[in-house]
DNA sequence: CGGGTCTGAC
C-alpha cells in the first residue's frame, strides 16, 4: 500500500454519509456519524444538523429530531420542516405542544414557511375519520396562492397535497379545480385526483379520468394508479374493466405485487367472480399480508359461504398472521349472513381477548346484525348497551333491519328514533320507515313522514341495479317496466320468489 | 437538509 493521504472530512462528506445511512435506515452508522460531527465541531452548522434530523427521520427515531431542534443555535425553515415532519408521523400528542402552535411560533419568530412546510401541513388537514380541518386547509391554500408556490405554475407536490386534502374533506369539486389548474401534471397528480374520486364514491368519474390519463395525456399507469382504480371497478361491478386492468398488470409485471393482488381479490369477489379471487389469493404464495386474508375472508362471506370464511380465518390464525378490526368485520359479517351465531360469538371473544383486536363501532354493528338476524333481539340490545363507545347509525340500522324481519314493533321504533336523532338529514331513515308503514296500510303515518322529508328538503336517490351484457348496460329501478324484456324479467322474478319462499331456509 | 398518489369493512 502506498502512503495514504489523511483528509479531514468536511460538511459535504458528512452530509453525503448521513443521506446514505438514512436511506439504508442504518441508525447505528448514523449515530456514529453524529458523534464524529460533534467531535469535529460541525454541530453548530445548521445545514448539517438539518441533515442529521433527516437521517433520524428516515430511521424513525423521532425524539432525536426534537432534541437536535431544541439544542441547535440557529434554525432555518428546513429545521422547522423536519420537526413538523416528525409530528406528521407521530401525531399531535406525542410531542408536548400542538403542531398548529408550532406553526404559529414559526411565524412569530419570522421564519418563512416554504413549499415543504405547506406540503407537510396539508395532510394534517384531512383525516380519514371525517374530523378534518378544512378551514386550516383553505388557509394554507391561500398562503400558497399568496406566496411563491403559484409562480409560473403550482408546485406539483403542493398541488397533489391540496387535491388530497380537499378530497379527504369531501370537497372533490375543489380538488378538481386544483387539478385543472396544475400544469405539467404527472402520474402522481392524476392518481391523486383518481383516488379522490374513488374515495368520494364517484367511480364513473374515476374511470373516465383513468382513461383520459392514458389516451389524452399519454401517461402509462403504474402500480399505484392500478391499485387506486380497482376499487372503482369493484363498486361498479365492472368486471370487464377490472379484467382489463388485471391484463395490463400482467403485461407490465405488476401482478406479483401484494397490494395489487389484494385489490384484485377484492375486485373479483365484489364483481361476482369468487373463483378468480380465489386463484389470485392462492397465487400470492410468499407475501400474503393481513389484507390479502381479510379480503378473501370477506369475499367468501359476501358469497354466503360462511363456513369457508371461518375456516380461512382459523387458518390465518394458525399461520400466526394477526387479524385486525377489518378482518373481524369480514368474518363476523360472514357469520351473520350464514346464521352462524355461536361461531361468530366465539371468534369475537377470542379476537378481543387473545389477539388484542380493538373494538370499533363497525365490529359492534356486525355483532348486532348477527344477533338480530338470528332473532335474538334482546341480546342485540343488551350488546348495544354494553358497547364501550357511543352506538352509531350503523348499529341502530342493524337493529332496525332485524326488528323489521322479526316483526318486533317496539324494538323497531326504538332503533328508528335513534336513527332519526343521529342522522336527521339522511333520507334513507325516513324512506325505510315510510315503506314499512305503507306495507301495513298506515297511509296517515306515511303522509306525515313524506311531508317531514319535503319540509327538510330531503330526497333519496332511487336505488338502482345493473348488469352489463355484451357491452350494453341494462339498469333497473324500483317497479321499473321500461326494459324491453320487462314482462319476461318479472315472470322469472316471480318464479324465483316462489322458489325462495318454498325453501326451508326462509322464515316466511 | 426535506415533500406528493395506493389495497381490506355495516
Amino acid at each position: 500500500m502506498c502512503i495514504q493521504e489523511r483528509r479531514t472530512p468536511d460538511n459535504y462528506t458528512f452530509s453525503t454519509l448521513l443521506k446514505s445511512s438514512g436511506d439504508l435506515k442504518d441508525l447505528k452508522t448514523g449515530e456514529m456519524i453524529h458523534c464524529r460531527i460533534i467531535q469535529t465541531g460541525f454541530i453548530s452548522d445548521t445545514v448539517l444538523v438539518n441533515s442529521l434530523m433527516g437521517m433520524y427521520f428516515k430511521c424513525e427515531s423521532y425524539y432525536n429530531i426534537r432534541k437536535l431542534f431544541d439544542e441547535m443555535p440557529q434554525r432555518s425553515t428546513a429545521s422547522w420542516n423536519m420537526l413538523i415532519s416528525g409530528y406528521t408521523v407521530l401525531g399531535n400528542f406525542s410531542f408536548t405542544e400542538d403542531i398548529w402552535e408550532l406553526v404559529k411560533q414559526m411565524q412569530i419568530e419570522g421564519v418563512k414557511l416554504d413549499k415543504f412546510t405547506v406540503s407537510s401541513l396539508l395532510p394534517l388537514c384531512g383525516t380519514k375519520d371525517n374530523t378534518g380541518k378544512l378551514d386550516y386547509g383553505r388557509e394554507i391554500h391561500c398562503f400558497a396562492l399568496k406566496n411563491d408556490m403559484y409562480l409560473g405554475s403550482l408546485d406539483l407536490h403542493v398541488g397533489c397535497c391540496l387535491i388530497d386534502m380537499y378530497s379527504k374533506n369531501k370537497k372533490i369539486t375543489l380538488g378538481r379545480l386544483v387539478f385543472d389548474g396544475m400544469s405539467g401534471r404527472n402520474i402522481v397528480a392524476w392518481t391523486a385526483m383518481i383516488t379522490g374520486y374513488v374515495q368520494n364514491g364517484c367511480s364513473e368519474e374515476a374511470l373516465m379520468l383513468f382513461r383520459e390519463m392514458q389516451l389524452r395525456a399519454g401517461i402509462e399507469p403504474n402500480r399505484v394508479s392500478l391499485v387506486s382504480i380497482l376499487p372503482a371497478c369493484s363498486s361498479l361491478a365492472g368486471l370487464r374493466e377490472g379484467k382489463q386492468i388485471h391484463g395490463f398488470a400482467i403485461r407490465n409485471e405488476f401482478n406479483h405485487e401484494v397490494s395489487l393482488s389484494n385489490a384484485l381479490i377484492d375486485m373479483y369477489s365484489k364483481c361476482g367472480s369468487l373463483g378468480s379471487a380465489r386463484c389470485i389469493f392462492y397465487d400470492v404464495i410468499h407475501s400474503k399480508d393481513a389484507i390479502s386474508w381479510s379480503s378473501m375472508i370477506a369475499g367468501y362471506g359476501l358469497h354466503g359461504n360462511g363456513d369457508e370464511a371461518i375456516s380461512l380465518y382459523n387458518k390465518m390464525i394458525q399461520l400466526g398472521i394477526k387479524p385486525d378490526n377489518i378482518t373481524l368485520v369480514g368474518v363476523l359479517s360472514a357469520c351473520s349472513r350464514s346464521g352462524l351465531v355461536n361461531e361468530g360469538f366465539e371468534i369475537y371473544n377470542s379476537a378481543v381477548t387473545d389477539y388484542g383486536v380493538s373494538l370499533t363501532v363497525e365490529i359492534c354493528a356486525c355483532m348486532v346484525d348477527m344477533l338480530g338476524r338470528a332473532g335474538q333481539l334482546d341480546q342485540a340490545l343488551e350488546f348495544i348497551n354494553s358497547m364501550p363507545m357511543k352506538p352509531g347509525p350503523s348499529v341502530w340500522g342493524a337493529l332496525f333491519g332485524a326488528s323489521v324481519i322479526h316483526e318486533n314493533a317496539e324494538m323497531r321504533d326504538l332503533a328508528s328514533s335513534y336513527l332519526i336523532q343521529l342522522e336527521p338529514e339522511n333520507p334513507s331513515n325516513y324512506v325505510s320507515l315510510s315503506n314499512l308503514h305503507a306495507s301495513f296500510g298506515k297511509w296517515d303515518v306515511v303522509a306525515e313522514l313524506r311531508r317531514g322529508m319535503k319540509d327538510k328538503g330531503l330526497r333519496k336517490s332511487p336505488g338502482c341495479s345493473w348488469i352489463t351484457i355484451s357491452n350494453e348496460i341494462h339498469s333497473f329501478y324500483v317497479a321499473d317496466k321500461t326494459h324491453p324484456c320487462s314482462s319476461l324479467i318479472y315472470e322469472m322474478l316471480d318464479d324465483l320468489i316462489s322458489m325462495m319462499k318454498g325453501s326451508h331456509d326462509f322464515p316466511d
